[in-house]
This record gives structure tokens, sequence and C-alpha cells, in this order.
DNA sequence: GTCTATATGCTGATAGAC
DNA sequence: GTCTATCAGCATATAGAC
């Protein structure tokens, strides 16, 4: 690893971000085309979201450059030009991955209600599911490898969330709206249920069916996961 | 791929057992000592414990067979003596996970009473988490890639036993036993939230702590674990 | 910005001496 | 049954013509 540990992905993101902004100003500055940058962008996120897929079938060891560029329709010298490294590649869907993650996040403090939070948070993860399985799934590859290149999200952004969402359902619990309960395990049941549905959707499809993924089937099981969570939490609103 | 589709994993689980019956009675026929046959099965089992662990981490594209051996303290030639192709050798490894994973599904039927049934799988699953987790990891890194080496054991042993308890499922729900609810997404909750704490250990690690999988941790949270899939499953017990 | 050609090392698998 | 030496192919990454 010849990367030093400030190139970790939630670095990486930032610096992505002015990259862009700088390459377009530079372009408009020299009154030069705004052609060029609009190609980087756009081979970018190409290769991003093929790299994604590779990543997400195979790890990160198993995926190769080659056949990232290959589904890319570019050539592998080419996928180097624009990521360095594969790491940095790899690096960059897991930044992506991350920022819907968060998004989702944040629905759990859309009410001080419990079953309104927790159920839109639910919700919220059983669409991202559907949405992005590819995500979840090069998330899913990266933890049981071991996280060795996400203890920086783990530790600086995914814990601090956590531990004040236990505050919170501990409030809860307190003041009776929540069965007593370990908050962590309540989060953990969460997180694998939902998730369940993306990184184990070849399973499902053996055993469900195809259909059980279809989209009026997945809306179905999402409400029955919803009424399972809140059973399980005890869950009751404030007024009621 | 070389292999033909009748050396499917669960093929191969018939294969071994005879052929170690075969190796060791040859052995004893012959007045030879029962030496070369006890190497034979302890490199086998040192080898197949070794590819686990990298097949966990890395999975199936990801290893390399020059590490099992390299792990297994062996050249790399001796590893293929005793498993002709990498392919083979992941296969191994898949039969022996299923096994355990068969072991653990018969404590469903130890009772008719859903709250010991279920109750009992749910601490089986959670025991066998803890126990052998990177055989948990291997079988989801096959079934996050596609679950193509798999179909086989899905189709013809899951989905039969999936099957059978969701009809167990749904006599319990007509009895009044469990809520009204739809038993797959009981099923895959289970799934989902057990085979968690093997296969997320490492964001479990950084989010909660080394503390939290020690055994005394590990125990509470199987047993926060049981009661919250008991109570989104709404089970209660006959004689109540 | 694009892409052919190539360097360097690792891959699964085998040959054949011991 | 063990293991060194070696194969052909694929890996990541780069040089340099266009």
């Amino acid at each position: 690893m010849r990367d030093d540990d400030t190139n970790t992905p939630a670095a990486n993101l930032a610096v992505r971000t002015s990259a862009n902004a700088n390459a377009r100003d530079a372009a408009d500055a020299a009154h030069k085309p705004r052609r060029k940058a609009s190609i980087r962008a756009s081979n970018e996120t190409h290769l991003l979201t093929c790299a994604e897929a590779v990543f997400a079938e195979r790890g990160f060891e198993g995926a190769s450059t080659a056949l990232i560029a290959e589904r890319a329709g570019l050539p592998k010298a080419n996928l180097h030009y624009y990521f360095p490294t594969k790491l940095a590649l790899y690096w960059r869907v897991l930044d992506d991955v991350f920022e819907e993650w968060n998004a989702a996040a944040d629905t759990f403090d859309a009410s001080d209600d419990p079953v309104i939070a927790i159920g839109g948070y639910v919700r919220a993860k059983m669409a991202l599911s559907r949405r992005r399985p590819l995500g979840s799934k090069v998330w899913a590859n990266e933890i049981i490898s071991g996280a060795t290149h996400m203890q920086d999200i783990l530790l600086k952004q995914v814990k601090p969330w956590m531990e004040s969402r236990v505050q919170l359902i501990e409030r809860w619990i307190d003041e009776g709206l929540l069965a007593p309960l370990d908050p962590k395990t309540l989060l953990f049941m969460i997180w694998a249920t939902t998730q369940h549905y993306a990184d184990f959707e070849a399973q499902i499809r053996a055993l469900a069916g195809k259909r059980a993924l279809s989209a009026a089937s997945f809306e179905a099981t999402t409400e029955e996961v919803v009424k399972m969570i809140l059973r399980a939490s005890g869950a009751r609103s404030p007024a009621g």
C-alpha cells in the first residue's frame, strides 16, 4: 500500500468536489469550451457506475481494472488516466455509497414520534436497497473482508451517528414509547433486515421467485418489514 | 469452467465421504500403517480451514491458492495434489458450511410451540454465527456475488426446507399462535439479523467495541435478538 | 484526452525429481 | 506423498505516439 492515510475515502470526497469545481473554473477562465470537463465528468461517472457493479460482484481483490474498463467500453489505460490506481477508484465508489447511506440516515430525524421515525427510516433503507443494490453489496463486501478501507468512515461518521441515535432511543424507552431493549441491537436488526434485500438478492430470487423483487411485491414486503420492526421495538406514538 | 454439472457441492459431499472411507479401508486391507490416510485427512482439513478463512476475506475470485497454501504452511503444489482445482476446494468449503446451516435448521422442529421453535432456532443461528463466522462470510460472499455455485443447494435443499417451514408458520398463524405476517419475511429477518453478527463482525467491532463480541456480551445480545424476533412475530405458547 | 504496446509481477495449474 | 521448477496467461500500471 503506497497511499498515506490522508488519502481515505472521506478525504477523497472533499478533494473530488473541489477538484471538479477547479476544473470547471479553469475551463471558464480560459474561455475554452466546456467540452473537455464534461467528457471527463461523464467518463468518470460511467466508470464509477461500472466499477460499482464489478466490485459488487467480485469484491475489491477479485475485481480487475480490465473488466471495469471493458464494461465501460473504454481502454484500460483510459481508466488509469481518470483514476490513478484501482484503490482510488474503489474509494470513490465507497464514498458515493456512503453519501446515500447518509441521506437515508437523515430520515430517522423526521419526527420525534418513534413510529414515524423508525418506520420512515426502515422505508428509506428498503427503498435504497431496491434502488441501488450494487452499492449495498460493495459496502457488504468491504465489511465482510474486514472493513480495512472503511475504518475512518465507520469511526468518524457512522459511530457518532449511531451513538446519538442510541441516546434518542433510550429517551423513547424512558418515555414509555418503546419497549425496554438494547438500542444497538435494534439498529443492527434494522440494518441487517433491510440490507438483506439488496445483498442477498440472489438467494431471495432463488427461494421466493423473481416476482418477489418486483415493484409491487417489494412495496408489500417493505410494509411487512416496517410492521415487524415496529412490533419488535414495541413502538407507540406519543399522542395515543 | 471445465467441470460438468454433476460435480456440484452436494455431489462432491457424497464423493468425499465415500472416498475417505475407501482410503481407510484400502489401508487397513493392505495392512499398511494408517499413517498415510491420516496425513491426508489432517492436511485436507487443515487446508479446508485455511481456505475458509481466505475465501471469507477475499471471496472466490480474490482468493489465491498460493495464499491458502502459504497459510497452511504447505507448498502450492501440495494443495493441488489434494484439491485438483480452486473450484473443487471452494465447493468443499461451501459443503462444510451448509452442513452446519442444516444442523441449525433442525432446531426449528424441536417443538410445536412457536416460542420454543423460533426462539431455539434464533439461538442456534446466533451460536453458529459466533462459533464459525468465517463460514457465514464465505456463504455471504457467494450469494452477494450472484450465488452461481450454490443454485443447486438453494433450489434442492434450502427451498424445500423453507417451503415446509412457511406452511408450519401459516398453521401457527391460523391457530392464533403468531400474529398475521408473511412467513418468508419472518425467515429472512431471522437469517439477516443472526448472520449479521458473523458477516458484519468488523463493523460491529468498530461501532460497538471489541467487548461487544465477547462471550458474555454475545449471550446477552442473543437473548435481546430472541426477545425482539419473538415480539416481531407476535408468538405465544399454545398452553398460555 | 485517447489508446497501442509493453513492463513487471502474480495467477492457477503441472511436470517430474525425490 | 512432497516439493522445486516452470508453464501460459492475466494482473496493475505506465510510456509514449497520436
